[in-house]
RNA sequence: GCCGGAGUAGCUCAGUUGGUUAGAGCAACGGAAUCAUAAUCCGUGUGUCGGGGGUUCAAAUCCCUCCUCCGGUACCA
């Protein structure tokens, strides 16, 4: 049997699941994992929340709570909503429990003992009245390049200037307010460049079956040639490391791992605790992990969006390669992004559908069969795509419902009304068919494929005796589905895979049509039982091919039968059957009993898509209106601000949006670089009297010097105007207050 | 600016290593049918494959150049 481990990149618990996030790395993961679940494979599908890093201590400050109830908050939450929608995960864990703590200590003592560790010492902010050094985002100040007052301790927001905290003027603790002192803190590096040549191999081995993306990626990284990379964070949540065999513990006193570093290993910590959890119902045996890493036999998928690719492709298989013994990923099945109504995902702008809202306003499993449908359908698999309310409806209405969901219904009430909710016994006419149907698909099972046309007319006539052309014709149309899907499933690509799927669905309406049962069940009713009886095996399979994508659907229809139900949810009682290809043959017998059948998938009326299209972009109550700082009225008074006529614009030579305005300022003559070259033409500013800040401390920007700043009202999502005199021929240099 | 990616039918997208009249789904139009949620089935495409140039017997596909859009990165005082 194969076997095959299943990721998604972990959620980082500090936010909700979006449908960018379903549609980048979860989704596929899932119909993946299920579709190989019913073909058969061994496989488990590992996922959970990421629950370390900087940003959630900001989180737990700015709310004021603590990590453990940010965490808990967004992992239940994320938990509860992947559940809902459908997620096969055979575990969904958090980074937080001991069991993943223990590994990522175990990868870090090892790789220490190995020798890619660096110890490097190094100044860094310290807080005394807190007791703590002070990470990236602990620490405000100056920016060194652009005086911004507010800037972080690794990156100024306002200009993006990366460098190093200590150069900040002015710091401040967010912690405590005070300002810090420098001092020696160590730090440890995981010498990434030691397998610059191990990763090149790695890719190349990989570049002709992985996405283009994915391939591309790694390589530009590895031209940029790999780095030391800082592994530990001083910071007091987290993994922390002073306990570990062979470090130094006073230099490692209040260190954590840096979140990057432990959170893929948390892959393999959740692989542990599933099989402990296994194990205690005797399923596996606690060792069973390394099956899952360490065992050739095994292959690797890791799913993820296209931000976690470097991290998949490099930076983990590093980890992994340095550490010995363990599986690299054998495919990282990478998506781009996707975006909403032609716009990028933004939850400042709520431009955005998290996974809980939708499942708020659509709590119906068929609207969330009819999600997963609508997103496997525009997956991101080889650009960006876009969803759209409309698009969702159209999928739903025009696809899932009239095509898949009104064949089953036409279908089972015909043969409901008719056959006394029986699945029709074959009259001596037709009394072949299940078997020679049987033997069609083993024929065609037994024959290489070159060209399906010719596949099927080479089929004699001694195989087919009781089939008439319609019945040939469908079985040839299902088999072709069952097979062609399985091997777009196997490639990942998903959104062939689903239309083959759906094409089935169509074969099994025109058959429907062609048959015409609701003539034949007067002028020929054995004909007409048989129509049935082949439909009703069209229903199953349909259910069983439909699964990976609309797993409730599936549940509802084969329910109606009594048989086990197969959707690829987790059940390790059931591994060995390949239900993928058994869904090509007749399964169901005659006579049996049937439920009464429903409606499956009912349609999406406008006014529901209106309102869902209205509610994005605007926020439903007021968010609490950001307090305000208060400032005196000396500080205000320190602001010099003038007006100011531009003589003359122009844009700063190879930047993008840099424009170099020269300025009357009445008594004087300045030069300014403002960054508004996407806002306006150079043109449009001559001749315009606008205001500067006029006391600012001159900068250097591109090599021009700045003597001021041009004051503009710019919003979050970009829109920029500068600010001028009511009265445009006011002069120039006057005072403003 | 640099590095990636993209620009194909009204819409959403396929087009694998250059090879016959460029495809699918949806929408639109015409027809058939009336078992079914007016749901189905059949038929219907004059697309400058972003523009221009080049290589080739042959280019959506390879090369050059320009334009537009999206990421990342470097300049948003």
């Amino acid at each position: 049997m194969n076997r095959t481990l299943i990721t998604s990149a972990l959620p980082y618990a500090n936010g909700y699941i979006h449908l960018g996030h379903c549609a980048g790395a979860y989704l596929p993961a899932d119909m993946y994992a299920r579709f190989l679940r019913l073909s058969g494979e061994d496989i488990i599908y590992v996922c959970g929340s990421d629950e370390h890093g900087v940003a959630i201590n900001i989180s737990a400050e700015k709310e004021n709570s603590t990590p453990k109830d940010i965490i808990d908050k967004y992992h239940s939450a994320n938990h509860s909503a992947f559940q809902k929608f459908g997620m096969s995960f055979d575990i969904y864990s958090r980074t937080s429990h001991d069991i993943h703590h223990d590994t990522a200590k175990e990868f870090f003592a090892d790789l220490l003992a190995k020798g890619y560790l660096l110890e490097k010492e190094e100044e860094q902010f310290y807080d005394n009245k807190a007791g703590m050094f002070l990470p990236d985002r602990y620490v405000e100040g100056e920016c060194p390049n652009c005086s911004y007052d507010k800037a972080r301790g690794d990156q100024c927001d306002k200009c993006g200037a990366y460098y190093n905290q200590i150069e900040l003027k002015n710091p401040k603790s967010i912690v405590s307010g005070d300002t810090p002192i420098v001092k020696k803190t160590t730090h440890w590096y995981m010498q990434f460049n030691k397998f610059q040549e191990f990763l090149e191999n790695y890719i190349e081995s990989h570049s002709k079956e992985w996405k283009d993306n994915v391939v591309q990626q790694s390589r530009s990284w590895l031209k940029q040639g790999l780095t030391e990379r800082a592994i530990t964070r001083d910071l007091s949540w987290g993994v922390k490391i002073d306990k570990i065999p062979g470090i130094d513990k006073d230099k490692a006193k209040g260190k954590v791992l840096y979140v990057w570093f432990d959170a893929v290993l948390g892959y393999i910590s959740m692989t542990k605790e599933l099989m402990n959890e296994l194990a205690t119902n005797g399923l596996a045996k606690k060792e069973d992990w390394k099956k899952w890493w360490q065992d050739e036999n095994t292959r690797y998928i890791a799913f993820i969006g296209k931000d976690n690719i470097v991290f998949h492709t490099l930076i983990f298989p590093a980890m992994l390669h340095a550490k010995g013994g363990y599986l690299l990923p054998d495919n990282v099945p990478a998506n781009e992004f996707l975006n909403l109504e032609g716009q990028k995902f933004s939850k400042s702008r709520n431009w955005s559908i998290d996974l809980k809202d939708f499942l708020k306003d659509f709590p119906e499993s068929h609207y969330i069969d009819a999600l997963r449908y609508a997103l496997a359908m525009s997956f991101p698999e080889t650009k960006d795509a876009d969803f759209t309310w409309k698009d969702f409806q159209a999928r739903n209405n025009n696809e899932l419902a009239a095509i898949f969901g009104n064949f089953v219904n036409r279908a089972m009430q015909f043969m409901f009304k008719n056959f006394n909710g029986k699945v029709p016994t074959l009259s001596e006419a037709y009394k072949f068919l299940p078997g020679d149907w049987n033997n069609l698909i083993d024929y065609f099972e037994s024959t290489e494929i070159k060209d399906y046309e010719e596949l099927f007319a080479s089929v004699t006539e001694k195989l087919k005796r009781n089939m008439n052309e319609n019945d040939f014709l469908l079985i040839c149309s299902l088999w072709k589905g069952v097979k062609e899907s399985s091997s777009a499933f196997r490639k990942f690509r998903f959104r062939d895979a689903v239309t083959e799927i759906m094409n089935v669905a169509r074969a099994a309406n025109k058959y429907f049509n062609d048959e015409a049962p609701w003539k034949s069940i007067n002028e020929n009713p054995e004909q007409c039982a048989k129509s049935l009886f082949v439909c009703v095996q069209l229903v199953h399979s349909l259910s069983i091919l439909f699964a990976p994508i609309t797993p409730f659907a599936s549940k509802r229809i084969q329910m109606l039968f009594d048989m086990p139900v197969l959707t690829g949810a987790v059940d390790y009682k059931n591994k060995e059957a390949n239900n993928w290809n058994f869904a090509a043959y007749p399964t169901i017998e005659e006579a049996t009993k049937v439920m009464q059948p429903s409606i499956i998938f009912n349609k999406v009326e406008d006014d529901v898509i209106k309102a869902q299209i209205e509610k994005l972009g605007s926020f439903e109550e007021e968010s609490a209106k950001p307090k305000e700082e208060y400032i005196s009225y000396e500080d205000v008074m320190k602001v010099k601000l003038r007006t100011a006529k531009v003589i003359h614009a122009e844009k700063v030579a190879k930047s993008k949006k840099l424009l170099k305005l020269q300025l009357d300022l009445g008594k004087e003559k300045r030069q300014i670089i403002a960054g508004v070259a996407e806002h306006y033409a150079p043109e449009e500013l001559i001749g315009k009297t606008i205001v500067v800040v006029a006391n600012l401390q001159p900068a250097k920007l591109r090599g021009e010097e700045s003597q001021g700043m041009m004051l503009a009202a710019s919003t979050d999502d970009g829109k920029l105007c500068f600010v001028t005199p009511e009265k445009q021929d006011f002069p120039a240099g006057a005072e403003v207050r």
